[in-house]
RNA sequence: GUGGGUAUAGCUCAGUUGGAUAGAGCGCAGGAUUGUGGCUCCUGAGGCCGUGGGUUCAAACCCCAUUACCCACCCCA
């Protein structure tokens, strides 16, 4: 028995009519908010996420499927999207073109990590980014769609977390400060976060430990040492968001773990997930096509993972539509009408209307129930009798009621009482 | 990479201090209804008790190892 490999899931019926429902949904807030699609190879040389994601990163440094193709050139499988839409951005120059450019994207990511409720090896990403602009008003929109695609969903008491992370002329100066404070604070800090100090002072902030906690509590913020563009830029975020009636919440600790955001860095959570319980977070990365392509580009996206937000439709017992149901059950009785009904079968099919026959030779009473379990609105019964007289017989399974319907015009006759 | 938990029928789970022919509910198939679903009743199929060792007269149960899954740390979607 060969397995599917650790952290990977197979996404069967009924589960996989809920991925097309939210995708759906998905989709239909995407147009009305102009973004169109773009699809990104599922892997990239491994260069791209090294350089755009940052080497220090936790992804980088140990979570990438990186493997040699048979040239011996380095390729990983994609453990975000963010990096592979700015690359296509720039290398299909569509920074030539009148600027927002807004897309979306829908796909597998891969990262190497232990799995746990909400988090897997390869697990599915929703996301958007807009390039080309630095307006605040875009980084509030794209927050407002990622709120109203959880409104659409019918989601309830989620929190979404805001925060400033600095541009790169502010952000040094107060790292300089953190990494001061915390040297200072070192002995109350967990092991962990003493090498952070140095390697990445700000993900000492995200640290869950107690005594880190109070260590944290006290420490310098980096909202209060943002450059004044970050600040105007921070602030305008917080106008159009309340302009625009979105709760949300200051969280100095939002750090985010991938290197390349800039300004504003988000993340909406629900809390009842477990450990893991961001449904979707992202940013600004006004850096981020400077660092692939020498090209200065801003912009802004968010990831929204999909498992997770499944997870949060069950928690809430949120039940998705999955309407399962056929027009037509084709029951039978000996291979004459089989074969007779399967020609019907096709007919049906041809006008539009879902027929299903019974292929395991079951009971008349089998079949009955069979037609019953796919919810059919109408049972044909045809055998023996039937065939001799051209006529079946059409049993209404709502009500139970029986009549008799010429074979000749049997498809035309039901396609009307449908 | 590190901890903790779990593993018995397709699914959810019982199985006492070690002493059966390893059970139940659901699902599936057939029948009661010579060609008619839902409700009810009856019957049936389906198990190497995760895998490999060990202890014992005797192991689903005890011991050791191993694998898989789940949860948590780390970090994120």
């Amino acid at each position: 028995m060969i397995n599917a490999p650790r952290g990977t899931n197979d996404i069967l019926p009924p589960e996989s009519a809920k991925w097309n429902y939210i995708e759906s949904k998905a989709k239909y807030i995407f147009d009305l908010y102009n973004y169109d699609e773009i699809r990104t190879p599922i892997f990239e040389y491994t260069e791209l996420f090294q350089r755009g994601i940052g080497e220090a990163t936790d992804i980088v440094e140990k979570e990438m499927y990186t493997f040699e193709d048979k040239s011996g050139r380095s390729l990983t499988l994609r453990p975000e999207g963010t990096a592979s839409v700015v690359r296509s951005f720039l290398e299909n120059k569509i920074y030539g073109k009148a600027q927002p450019t807004k897309y979306f994207y829908i796909g597998p990511m891969f990262r190497y990590e232990r799995p746990q409720a909400g988090r897997y090896r390869q697990f599915y990403q929703l996301g958007v980014e807009v390039f080309g602009t630095q307006d605040p008003m875009v980084d509030a929109e794209v927050i407002a769609l990622g709120m109203a695609y959880m409104d659409i969903l019918g989601l309830k008491d989620l929190q979404l977390y805001i925060n400033s992370i600095g541009c790169p002329d502010c952000r040094p100066q107060y790292l300089e400060t953190l990494t001061e404070y915390l040297n200072n604070n070192k002995d109350d800090l967990c092991d962990d976060c003493k090498n952070r100090i140095d390697k990445n002072p700000l993900r000492v902030l995200d640290c869950k430990n107690d005594s880190c906690q109070c260590v944290i509590k006290n420490a310098p913020k980096i909202i209060d040492h943002l450059c004044e563009e970050c600040e105007v830029h921070f602030n305008s975020l917080q106008k159009n968001l309340k302009n625009i009636n979105i709760d949300y919440e200051l969280d100095p600790t939002l750090v985010r773990g991938l290197d390349y955001y800039t300004k504003t860095a988000f993340e909406v959570k629900y809390e009842g997930l477990g450990a893991q319980d961001t449904i979707f977070g992202g940013g600004r990365y006004d850096k981020l096509a400077d660092e692939i392509g020498s090209k200065d580009i801003p912009g802004i996206g968010f990831a929204l993972g999909i498992e997770r937000l499944l997870l949060t439709l069950d928690k809430q017992d949120i039940d998705i539509p999955i309407d399962k149901s056929i027009d037509i059950y084709l029951t039978t009785i000996g291979l004459k009408a089989k074969n007779a009904s399967f020609e019907l079968l096709e007919k049906f099919r041809k006008k539009g209307i879902k027929a299903e026959i019974d292929y395991q030779d079951r009971s008349v009473g089998g079949q009955m129930k069979s037609a019953d379990r796919m919810n059919a609105t109408y049972t044909v019964i045809i055998g023996e009798n039937e065939l001799e007289s051209g006529k079946a017989t059409v049993r209404n399974m709502k009500n139970g009621e029986e009549q008799e319907i010429k074979l000749q015009s049997i498809v035309e006759r039901i396609e009307k009482m449908i």
